[in-house]
Parts: structure tokens; C-alpha cells; sequence
DNA sequence: ACATTAATTAGCCTACAGGCTAAATATTAA
DNA sequence: TTAATATTTAGCCTGTAGGCTAATTAATGT
């Protein structure tokens, strides 16, 4: 699976693109619980979607202690600005 | 399925990301046989994906007595585009 | 009329995404 | 050292995405 397919993937589904939003919306960094208490989901199920995203290099962490906390990699969603790109203007 | 989840599912697939190029670099437009021929995969699977970019209102098509020309919509990429705003700065 | 061409629809089959609960891991608190 | 807290891992189960072939539809050419 090259870059653009992991994040197009993992931004194809409504929780990670949530999840995404929320931790960006929250400064750009949250815990696992933090994220885990918005979502409705059981918190295996966030996990999941968080090593989806982290996989596609849309997040990475840091751990303290008990406690991890996922930022936001922003630069990364560059890999899907640049592909729009190529709708920008008529090709020729 | 909301807008987004259209659009963003719709491009999840390299197969379906692969026609939305191959059609915008061939100009806009293209008909179905024009695209299946491009793809090594059986021909209904190739509408497949169309259907699923044209439900996601990324293409359209109008039809001349038996053949099927598809365009892009390349306006319903501001989509993606709108989404990927939210990060293009620190949120307050 | 009949065959050919363009394309979709029908329907099958398989892999896997994405939900869950229960168990495990690791750190901190009592 | 035992209990509690934070989080992941393991593993199950179900639905569906996405591949295929065969059948259908509809328009065109002979």
C-alpha cells in the first residue's frame, strides 16, 4: 500500500476524518482517552482507527508514562492537496 | 452517506483515483469504453467504479445513441479541498 | 431481420474492514 | 504488593466492497 492509498483510505472513513477534526480542533494533540471519550465507539474500536491514521503517518505520538498522546500531522495531508492538484486547471 | 463520505470513500480505491486522472488528463471526458480499455480489470468492475464516482458526483455523463461519455465534475472536489482547510492553520 | 458493438445489470464469491468483548500490558497510587 | 488506571492486543463475527462471468439491453451496421 503506497502513501496516497493509506491516506485516502484513512480519511475515507466518517470516525478517523472525526477524529482527525477533533484532536486539530483541540489544539492539535489529544490522549487516547480524550479521544476515546468522544466517540461512541468502544474504545478498542477508536484504538483501531487511531493506528489507521498513525499508519498513513496523519498522526504520531508520544508517550508519558500510562498516558499517550496523539498529535496531528499536518504537513501530511499535503499528499492529498497535492493530488487535487492535478484538477486544478485543464491539463493539455 | 453524506457528501463527504461519498466523496472521500469514492477516492479511497487506486482504481477509482487512477479514472479520475485518466480522465482529466485525457481532457475531461471520456467514454466508458475508452476507460474499461485503460484498466486491466473486467469491464463491470470498471463500471463499478464509475458508478461509485458518479454517485459521489465526482463524474457525470450524458449518452450519444450507445455510447457513454463520462466527465469529471471538477468542481466536487472543493469537497476534499473545504475539509482539508480546517488544518491549514491553528484552530483558536 | 440479424449480427455486432457498447455498455450495464445480475448474481456469485472472497477477503477484509470495522464493530464488539475479554484479556493482556504497563504505569501509578494506596 | 495490591488495586486502579490507561491503553493496547487478541480474537470473534458480520456486512459489504470489489473482483469475476454470464446475461441483458439498446443502438448501429449489413
Amino acid at each position: 500500500m503506497d502513501a496516497y492509498e493509506a491516506v485516502f483510505t484513512a480519511l475515507a472513513h466518517p470516525a478517523r476524518r472525526r477524529i482527525m477534526l477533533t484532536i486539530n480542533f483541540e489544539g492539535g494533540s489529544m490522549t487516547a482517552g480524550e479521544i476515546a471519550d468522544v466517540f461512541e465507539h468502544a474504545w478498542p474500536t477508536t484504538t483501531r482507527h487511531i493506528q489507521v491514521l498513525e499508519a498513513a503517518g496523519l498522526l504520531y505520538h508520544e508517550q508519558q508514562g500510562r498516558v499517550r498522546t496523539y498529535y496531528i500531522n499536518r504537513s501530511r495531508l499535503d499528499l492529498v492537496r497535492d493530488w487535487l492538484e492535478w484538477f486544478a486547471k485543464d491539463p493539455h
